[in-house]
DNA sequence: TGCGTATATAATCATATAGTTATATACTTA
DNA sequence: TAAGTATATAACTATATGATTATATACGCA
């Protein structure tokens, strides 16, 4: 039998959170992309405590990690996650959102600090 | 590029009904057999209504499909629906849940119709 | 036909969730 | 040091969710 990677408890709290279109697409994006609060907020729309909230719940979990740039907070996939493994096929099969961080790089809102 | 196998929107209302405990067993379960709506009673120790609404919204979008047989109605997985594929990665990660099964096999309360 | 068992649905309720506004904190730069 | 920008947190609110109880429906069998 194939060893389970995850707890079912800890599963469903992770899948739980993927549950939710703002999230799920924050963590497509960051499959590839290291992105900063404020161009999350200018992709989707929503005031910015929103998004530092779903950062955070993304975060607590340990399936995001925050670096601090200047003024801005970079947020990136951690990768380290024991719970990436068992996102990679999941956000494989999702459609490509680099066309959002097009958009964001024509409104000149995209941050490449550094 | 890889060709996404289901929408973002699909994908998170998908995610969203496995985040939840009881009906991610049922999936795994289901992934290997069919069980009847008293038997998942037995085995999460909630209400019947309960799972009934479970099993609704898993049938909702098409994850599960039912067939009575007599006076039970034995639901399994619908192998056949575009989100199968997004499940099954997930699923074969997810701990062995036939204990659950010997479980009522031992306390008499499986149901083997026909 | 009437009773028992299995399941579904309706109504209700407590809690969780995702958003908002207001405010605090941290960094940059003049 | 003061002003401006970026982010986090607190407080609040509307809605969604998962459970319960009560009731309806469907089937099997005496």
């Amino acid at each position: 039998m194939v060893k389970a990677s995850v707890e079912m408890e800890q599963a469903a709290v992770i899948l739980k959170l993927l549950g939710d279109r703002t999230r799920l697409t924050m963590l497509k994006l960051l499959d590839e992309h290291t992105c900063c609060v404020c161009e999350f907020v200018e992709i989707f729309q929503v005031s910015q405590p929103s998004i530092s909230q779903h950062l955070r719940k993304l975060r607590d979990v340990g399936l995001v990690k925050e670096e601090r740039k200047g003024q801005w907070i970079f947020y990136s996939l951690n990768k380290t996650n024991t719970y990436y493994t068992f996102l990679v096929p999941l956000l494989e099969q999702l459609p490509d959102q680099r066309y959002r961080l097009k958009e964001l790089e024509e409104n000149g809102t995209r941050i490449n600090c550094c």
